[in-house]
DNA sequence: CAAGTTACCTTGTAATACAAAGTACTTGTT
DNA sequence: AACAAGTACTTTGTATTACAAGGTAACTTG
């Protein structure tokens, strides 16, 4: 148990909210998601994403299409299906419960 | 790949930080701790506490000590140690830093 | 056509939350 | 003393999943 190790689980949580969240914003594929996601510090990896992304498939919260591209292989652009946005509406509902509870404890009046 | 098991996933990540923060506040035993947990609607039981606490020990984290009690059988009362006040600061920086990439991805502008 | 780039996928490992059942101590009742 | 009930701590087995590492495939460039 290092700190490394607990960080990478506080991320864990909130992942399937971040992705969703960025393809609510408009057809996306996994390498753009990747940089975003490295852009604002939400560490992920391709053997992480892409499975991930294949779970969320197979519950129904995405859809994607082939897309040729104009410089390399084709790309699986993402979308949120309708059941992907009400998910993703329950989760803003939880991640704002989450930051509410924990606030709670960790501000709680100390014995210092 | 339901609601709850993500919610589930959402409050791992901030476990181990909620119980050492608790702690810090003064020596406590497993049953109080579960209990404020759940008044903040952290979710967590027995089987997950226990493993924890003895995780956080094994790691250096926390120490603890039996105390006789008025009813019922000896209890083990909690405290952090050194290391473990440090660790507590480090995670608190975590999750601010979370909390804020978080906010970052899914508040950042929307093509609804 | 060989090498490099981009994109997606798979396998094996480790961590860990939980359900469920178990152990042990104390108190109260008969 | 025997038993039931309550409290506290522990263990076992299962399922999930993040990651490292390596693999497959399409396309571009020299």
């Amino acid at each position: 148990m290092n700190l490394e190790n607990t960080q990478i689980q506080m991320r864990k949580g909130v992942l399937e909210f971040c992705i969703l969240s960025i393809i609510s914003r408009g057809e996306i594929y996994a390498s753009d998601m990747l940089e975003e996601l490295t852009r604002a510090k939400i560490m992920v990896v391709e053997g992480t994403l892409y499975p991930l992304l294949n779970r969320l498939r197979k519950a129904g919260l995405v859809e994607y299409k082939w897309v040729e591209s104009a410089l390399g292989p084709p790309r699986k652009y993402y979308m949120l299906t309708e059941q992907g946005h009400q998910f993703l509406q329950a989760l803003r509902t939880t991640w704002e419960e989450l930051v509410a509870s924990t606030n709670a404890i960790v501000n709680a009046q100390s014995q210092l």
